[in-house]
DNA sequence: TCTCGTCGGTTCGGCACCGTACACAGGGCT
DNA sequence: AGCCCTGTGTACGGTGCCGAACCGACGAGA
């Protein structure tokens, strides 16, 4: 057994839970594909909206994936570190995500080639599908974490009327305010006093349990950047008509 | 051309668009396996924790995914209409969440099996892994969202602080103030003031940069539900020793 | 037609966090 | 030794949302 030869280094590829976990088989199709990277503080591994060239999986390092708003604000949507891997997009198959990976904790990791990666789930044909649509799930609930940490109530409501607007057929929803004051984890009148603005404003129109949408280019402008992002990344990674 | 037999219904398979989108062979294997379901406003399609035993194709329904705090409180994560897919945690591996799914808006929809879902996904090994690793992620991303939302700055840095220790060897961080305030989306003085508590409080202790957990029980007792969520849904997607 | 439950509107004090501004201290560098 | 930069502590008014309480008003059902 080789007992000193490679297990009790820190920047071992099995430091790494996911690779640890591999099963024999796919560990010897792995190891050779594995690029051991440092990990200064600060690097960023991949930017957002930008194709990504490696997938990493952390050793000793800390990696953050964040979303930085229009305004330079940001918010950290998760924290990868020994037991993850840093950018699933790749084997998602939507190739980028609208979030920024930042070392956090300096430290080591491992790397593989994007074609490597995705030469290894070639095989699956619906797989790709539903892991396109779990991308965008997952983007829709990064961008829910950044709207509730920034964003008003005001902005929120926007948001939510028209994330659901999208997904019914026409323009009412019927929905209390008490409900959307749930779905949102605020306060019943704090929907109300939102809901009231954009009614006199002549955006929507409400009574007991029914809303109408009047004016949905005035719900996006008031809406925070959020709708779009999502909106944008559904469109991208699910258009209407295609087969994978 | 089957003109009018089955296209022009409100509740076809196919008005859902993953389904929609399926290679024609696929979706002949799909086909026999879809049933069609009406989806009343506040049927709770699963429950946190329980193993679901189908996952839903909604057509003109909407449902609300949510996480229910143990006040009681609750906060969405995100919605799934006739665009998606509820219940990704069957064919990434979970078989379950921490969330809830609840109809928020009627409708009609189409289910499949849990079986035979899991069925189409037994050939590729590899995947299982990555595909529960995702998951754990996704957990995360709602725990943030819903933290976010409803706890205090100091709950939030005790979370931050214990999820970070987890991805790290030994018990010091490197890291600003500064830094954890832009992870966690807020201003350096109120991290600043939250970590005076713990110092006083003698849970961490710490000069310019570095910071030493001293208590990590008390941390845990200081933090909000969110961290143990968290940390418990890695432990049971990926536990330490296992290869799928 | 009347009742009662649900839904929406209003108010008030309280608090957590924000934006801004500034003071101080440790430590690397010349 | 002295300097300066970075990291930390403090203060103050502002505000967005909370908790609680209450009221009006619509509409389904008796």
């Amino acid at each position: 057994m080789a007992l000193r030869s490679s297990v009790q280094f820190d920047h071992q590829p099995k430091d790494n839970q996911l690779l640890a976990a591999l099963p024999p088989d796919e560990w010897a199709r792995w190891l050779p594909m594995l690029e051991w990277v440092q990990l200064p503080l600060g690097e960023v591994l991949y930017e957002s909206g930008v194709t990504l060239s490696h997938v990493y999986f952390p050793t000793t390092a800390i990696v953050s994936l964040l979303y930085v708003m229009e305004n330079g604000a940001s918010a950290e949507i998760a924290v990868v570190g020994h037991e993850g891997i840093v950018g699933v997009s790749l084997f998602m198959g939507g190739e980028s995500t609208p979030s920024r990976a930042v070392v956090q904790s300096a430290g080591e990791g491992f790397r593989v080639k994007a074609l490597a990666i995705k030469e290894a789930f070639t095989r699956a044909p619906v797989l790709h599908l539903l892991l396109r649509y779990t991308q965008a799930l997952i983007t829709q609930m990064s961008q829910t974490a950044v709207c509730n940490r920034h964003h008003t109530l005001d902005q929120q409501l926007c948001r939510w009327l028209l994330l659901s607007l999208d997904r019914l057929k026409g323009s009412e929803l019927v929905m209390t305010q008490e409900l959307i004051a749930n779905m949102l984890g605020v306060r019943r009148e704090g929907v109300t006093e939102a809901a009231l603005k954009l009614q006199k404003a002549g955006l929507i129109r409400y009574t007991r349990g029914r809303i109408t949408v009047l004016d949905r280019v005035g719900l996006e402008q008031r809406s925070c950047e959020c709708y779009a992002v999502v909106k944008h990344e559904y469109d991208r990674l699910l258009p209407a008509k295609q087969a994978v």
